[in-house]
RNA sequence: GGGUUGGUAGCUCAGUCGGUAGAGCAGUGCCCUUUUAAGGCAUUGGUCGAGGGUUCGAGUCCCUCCCAACCCA
């Protein structure tokens, strides 16, 4: 007896056990964590190229036992799938088959056996060697509920991977994603480039930054809130066609749809315009949706497997800001008084500041009564120039400029831009925006605009929220393997 | 920041009116050589999120705080 009764007796928790049984393992001479066991193959392929009696070497963890006292089967899980090993005592030797019964579930072994078919017709592995990997000192969650717990779920992911499969797959998926949208620029001749992340004045966006500071420098950074202006100094550089997928860090509150850190893509095209952009971020998500979905036609399932929610990416609907606001404030919106669209946007349920200026007025129920209902994917063209300060005006009516933004389930999931490269009106803006104060004036920006930028479309896409999207979540935090959580 | 709900065994959850903290699974021991949510018998396991209060007595009632999810801003 390798584990008797008086060795176990003060040992009453989980761990204590395991770590009893490791002492007891150690006894023995046997050490239970191994620097290298190589497979013949991974667990599904095993099944998949089935050979009855062929020999095969599979490592993975033990996810289920089923003693059945002279004999035992065990399932062992890689990445690639489940595979059942079925170990006998008249094989292993009465002292090896007792270390096998009490494995511990969680152990990472590897097994020598052969391949045979049980008389239930599962594909199971007959048992001739084995060696443990790695013991488990700590209990994994119980296999038939899963892990339900979101905080445990959230803060111990590697858990969550192991016991909820579904999980695992949406991880899976999001990897895929990214790769498809690489594939996707690649192949239209984009540059993948690398901007910093510390930047010595964060811009490119409105938002709060995380502040940070170089020792050696001796000064402040700010991680970045955009990735926008580097973009386009390599416009000025001469790289015409660029993307970037990188974090973006905004110091604000967390939510279903906010993470502070998140993953932005931007893409910039010289010689483009918004228009172009509106054609690439068409073609890249019907793209991704197509290789990573097989699909263009997304379901929103709720708990019990049912579809609530079906959005359409076949087709892509344009649209002006303000013909969609005069569909829902009526065809007179504009040309009535300041007042009475105060009064219609109160009637209509939008929630309207004292303060609000008339144009966000006019916002207030596009964001709040429009935007919301736009569930198939709509490109908003012409918005009024107030919205969007540092956008070009468009020259077909200098009231709008020339931005879309694209909504899909009733949020937008990507704006686009004809990049302003007029550096005196680019210079003038920022100078407002930083109000005075000098040092939040991006100089250095500037001069390169000053040295000519070809004009260029751009566009950004937040890729937790696509994601979301695609794979059907309702939270940023199940598409985001370690989502950010206030320490315990 | 505000509101709602929740936190009890490793996991999933009960816990009535304030009266000795429970179940299933997992674990441990015994039986069982083709099982698969294996089965049978026995059995261990608790800082009831933390702290304070009321009470003869608190998982339960009151207060403060922590963490999380959802809704709102």
């Amino acid at each position: 007896m390798i584990y008797s009764a008086t060795q176990m007796e003060d040992t009453n928790s989980l761990i204590e056990q395991r770590k009893a049984k490791l002492a007891a393992l150690r006894a023995r001479g046997i050490d239970p964590f191994q620097n290298k066991f190589t497979p013949t193959e991974s667990c599904q392929p095993a099944r998949d190229h089935y050979v009855e009696g062929r020999e095969v070497a599979l490592a993975g963890r033990i996810t289920a036992h089923r003693d059945m006292g002279k004999s035992m089967f065990i399932d062992l899980r890689d990445q690639s799938g489940r595979l059942q090993v079925y170990a006998q005592k008249n094989v292993l030797g009465d002292e090896a088959f007792q270390i096998f019964q009490h494995l511990d579930l969680g152990d990472f072994i590897g097994v020598n056996g052969t391949l045979f078919t049980t008389k239930t017709g599962e594909i199971s592995v007959k048992l001739t060697r084995f060696v443990i990997l790695a013991k488990a000192l700590r209990p994994p969650p119980a296999k038939y509920y899963g892990l339900e717990d979101t905080e445990i779920r959230y803060r111990q992911r590697y858990l969550d991977l192991i016991a909820n499969p579904d999980v695992k797959d949406v991880m899976l998926k999001r990897s895929a994603i990214l790769h498809e949208i690489r594939s996707f620029f690649h192949e239209r001749q984009y540059v993948e480039v690398e901007t910093p992340a510390m930047q010595a004045i964060p811009g490119g966006a409105a938002a709060q930054p995380f502040k940070t500071f170089h020792n050696a420098l001796g000064c402040e950074f700010y991680l970045r809130i955009a990735l926008e202006l580097y973009h386009k100094r390599l416009l000025v550089g001469g790289i015409d066609k660029l993307f970037e997928i990188g974090k973006n860090f905004r110091n604000e509150g967390l939510s279903r749809r906010h993470n502070p850190e998140f993953t932005m893509l931007e893409a910039y095209c010289a010689f483009g315009d918004y228009a172009t952009m509106m054609e690439t971020v068409e073609s890249l998500i019907k793209h991704v949706a197509q290789k990573v979905l097989g699909t263009l036609i997304i379901e929103f399932k709720d708990a019990e497997g049912k579809v609530t929610k079906t959005i359409d990416l076949t087709t892509w609907r344009r649209a002006k800001y303000n013909d969609l606001v005069r569909e829902k404030g009526g065809a007179d919106w504009f040309t009535v008084s300041a007042a009475e669209r105060r009064q219609r946007a109160h009637d209509l349920g939008a929630e309207i500041g004292k303060e609000f200026e008339d144009f966000e007025v006019t916002n207030a129920v596009f964001s709040k009564l429009i935007e919301p209902t736009l569930i198939h994917p709509t490109f908003v063209t012409h918005l009024p120039k107030e919205l969007v300060p540092l956008a070009k005006l468009s020259p077909e009516d200098p009231s709008t400029v020339e931005v879309f933004e694209c909504c899909i389930n009733g949020q937008e999931i990507s704006p686009g831009y004809t990049e302003q490269n007029d550096p005196i009106a680019q210079r003038a803006t920022l100078e407002h925006q930083a109000g005075g104060e000098q040092q939040k004036l991006d100089e250095d920006f500037l001069v390169a605009l000053e040295h000519g930028m070809p004009p260029a479309g751009g566009i950004g896409i937040g890729i937790d929220r696509l994601c979301m999207l695609l794979l059907g979540q309702d939270s940023i935090r199940d598409v985001i393997l370690f989502p950010q959580l206030k320490p315990k």
